[in-house]
DNA sequence: TCCAGTCTGGACTTACAGTCCAAGCATGGG
DNA sequence: CCCATGCTTGGACTGTAAGTCCAGACTGGA
């Protein structure tokens, strides 16, 4: 993480002591990082996670989420590394003496161990082989929203660009869901993935009967 | 849990041992208890975990699971108490020298507190706003058995003796659970109500159109 | 004993779940 | 440009479960 005593840019030797107490405080499984946002590089950053260094272009789109609101700290949003930690991420905009902003820190929380810890956990004194037979709610339909929106966002592929491939996913975590055991949910599912119903059914039995494995 | 080394009982004295070393090792969130599966009564009860005590029916069905299986051992089962715990539950058939099946021991773990560190741990460094679902409810033929446990508890009177009014009461509750969504529920409800299919839907007729309210 | 209220099994109707197919519509190769 | 391929679609169809209805059995009380 370089000698940041010596760091030339003032606005790491003003941001440094925070940045190395949040790394410190939350251990080897936070990365922080403080971006330039008008060259859109690294300026500094702890605990890297991937092979990012200062001078390197930000990556993960960290600077993109800043638009939309009106306040200066954004998240916690949920990102995928590529190879499958889970990360929480948190950013701020940091303004300098005039108020004017001067960088972004990104903290980046993974996640992947407290989960691992929460599912060692409630496994213990095993819930049957029975999987945890998701729920229904009052109001299942908004279930299949969340799951689709979650899809949409991992993918970062609205409903209307999507291949069958996504949608056989997408029915594919809906099953799992036991969404298809509510009365009248197909044709929910269908309009929600703007689909007839006809194709859902068609993707479901794709789905749950491989067995032309040839 | 009595005077376990005087009860008259010799399959209690054969088995109490193992009940107890059981109860002590899995703290206060484990219940032992010991049933006679002819008169489906209960013989003796460590760290009991709701009223129960020696000479009780053997509420909750725990020797209902015990038919279908080719061995000795069931489970583990999830099970849900009237006030929301959630357990996991073992069962085992204990036989005597002559191998006939003297006694049914049952071992009811909480996992609520396990569950609770889980939701804590997971919880941590949130994930956006996103977990509007309470890892409650399985899946919904358990809520059906929690609401009329719910219910037999609070009146204190078992589905055998249950009156019209009872009837139409839980009926109520289940409806605004919403369980009539869900397919199938219907002449489960009935099973488990102890009453026929004809009957439920004229329960439910009645609590929803009183409009006859001259 | 009868009566009133309730429950029951079974026959029935309705509504939805799920299947099937001919035709439409993209995409890409020749 | 045409055709071939693969996917989707609306609609017709079948099957299964939801819900209704009713004659008869059961129950407790007068």
């Amino acid at each position: 993480m370089g000698n940041v005593e010596e760091n030339p840019d003032p606005r790491v030797r003003t941001w440094a002591p925070v940045c190395r107490a949040v790394a410190l405080l939350l251990g080897p499984y936070a990365e922080v990082v403080l971006h330039d946002p008008r060259t859109d590089r690294v300026l500094e950053i702890w605990n890297p996670m991937t092979s990012r260094g200062p001078g390197d272009p930000s990556l993960l789109g960290e600077l993109d989420d800043l638009t939309p609101s009106a306040h200066d700290v954004y998240g916690p949003y949920e990102k995928l590394l590529a190879d499958g930690r889970r990360l929480s991420s948190v950013s701020a905009v940091l303004r300098d003496a005039r108020d004017a902003p001067s960088a972004v820190l990104c903290i980046n929380l993974d996640r992947t161990p407290l989960e691992q810890a929460a599912a060692v956990l409630s496994a213990f004194g095993a819930p049957t082989v029975q999987r945890p037979e998701p729920l229904f709610e009052q109001d299942w339909s908004e279930r299949v929203q969340h799951v689709i929106g979650t899809y949409v966002r991992e993918t970062g592929r609205p409903i209307e660009r999507m291949t069958r491939q996504d949608r056989l996913a997408v029915l594919g975590r809906l099953d799992e869901a036991r969404v298809f055991a509510v009365r009248r949910a197909a044709p929910v599912v269908a309009g929600a993935l703007r689909v007839s119903r006809s194709t859902v059914y068609g993707l479901l039995a794709e789905l749950r009967a491989p067995s032309a494995r040839d």
